[in-house]
DNA sequence: GAACCGACTGACCGATCGGTCAGTCGGGGA
DNA sequence: TCCCCGACTGACCGATCGGTCAGTCGGTTC
């Protein structure tokens, strides 16, 4: 938790702040209260608010990347990578939530010139890497070569952050049990989308993933979160 | 533009600028300014600044509430039904941008408490409404009955919703080729969808999906013919 | 006409905002 | 020893915040 200096400190504590109420519902006042230091000393750091955010942004932006940088250790089947991709995601969504909050509130904000800026510095180069994985099955003829890859993993991606974004609410409907395991809703999720993107005549529903039973292998999430580290 | 009451023009103004930039990065005076009107006025028609804002919200809620309903029309085969519904969600999602990035907005922000209460009230009916056409179509054979209704609603809302809220990202992408044609997003999210939710050996593929044969999807209309022999 | 109404306004309130400034303090280099 | 520098602070600034208030105005009712 407590960092040893206090730049850190009001690092962290503004990340906090900033993710949970957005940039504006945040005063410098309580930043500091919370980093346990006094304002002017926030204004020693960081020489503005704004330059406060840019910060955090940043911190954000690199963590995000050097994660996902790390998921491309694939030459597995393809299932099993897309699987590793899903599970990965999501969990990370899951872990670093407050960073996750934090650009999705961008996300809303942002006019047209920023988000340029921004998906070619940051998101593009990850997701353009998700979309070659998708081609090379394309190639190796794992996956419908019909189908726009961009779009395939548009809807994963989709998937993934909207179980995150909405599951506060989506906890509550009486149709929704899979809100509380999020390897499980990766597990169907992948299951879903195979199926539909699967290259044989048959769905290759039985086929296994793993060389386990016709069941859909329950541990591709737990494999996934064991190859990360 | 301009309604003829003042409070109307207040509402108005507010909806735009709460949903542009969020709640504590409006004004009342701004507010009041957009309006053509006193700050004291606006108080006059609404309390304080959350009243405001709830009434806003309320509206926003109403609008969507009713909308989805005049989706129940459907009795069509169950690919129609799953396409046209994927299909005016996505059209709605951004003919009321403003609307729905207040949504949005507020998913990030709210608590635990405000969660249950919003998705009791406002969305679980038409998420419940939505989960029934899917499970009607697992009764109907239509549907690959081993999947978790919820889920497949889940995938296809995430996927609109994420199109929606990254579009001005996507956009940018260099393998992004479908950002300025939601129709051709729904086309393609429904196609891999419905192939990869079809009951298992043979998959039900209805034929057009909208009323004309267009040409939208010569690719997966063949993928679909090469998939079946 | 008098009394009352809701719509509406400008001037004003205390609180808080982002940001500044002069100055204190402790440690390291000369 | 002196000096300097970066970390740090409390007091303060003008601007703006959400909200209040006394009062004006045009229309309706008796």
């Amino acid at each position: 938790m407590s960092m040893g200096d206090a730049r850190g400190r009001i690092l962290f504590a503004a990340e906090e702040l900033f993710s949970e109420h957005g940039f504006d519902a945040v005063s410098m006042n309580a930043i500091a209260l919370r980093a346990g230091a006094s304002k002017a000393n926030v204004f020693h750091h960081f020489s503005t608010k704004n330059a406060l955010y840019l910060a955090v942004l940043l911190r954000a932006r690199q963590e995000a990347a050097s994660h996902l940088r790390s998921l491309e250790h694939g030459n597995g089947p393809f299932a099993r990578r897309l699987a590793d991709f899903a599970g990965s995601h999501l969990a990370r969504l899951l872990e670093q939530k407050q960073l996750s909050r934090l650009i999705l509130r961008e996300l809303l904000t942002i006019g047209p010139h920023r988000a340029q800026e921004l998906a070619e510095h940051v998101f593009e180069e990850n997701f353009r890497r998700f979309v070659l994985i998708l081609r090379a099955g394309q190639g190796s003829g794992e996956l419908r070569p019909d189908l726009d890859a961009a779009m395939v993993a548009t809807i994963l991606l989709g998937a993934n952050v909207f179980f995150f974004e909405a599951r506060t609410l989506l906890r509550h409907f009486r149709d929704v049990e899979f809100m509380e395991k999020p390897e499980q809703f990766t597990e169907m999720l992948v299951d879903i989308l195979l199926h539909g993107i699967g290259p044989s005549p048959h769905p290759v529903r039985s086929r296994p993933l793993r060389g386990s039973g016709s069941r859909i292998n329950r541990d591709t999430a737990a494999a996934a979160r064991r190859n990360r580290k």
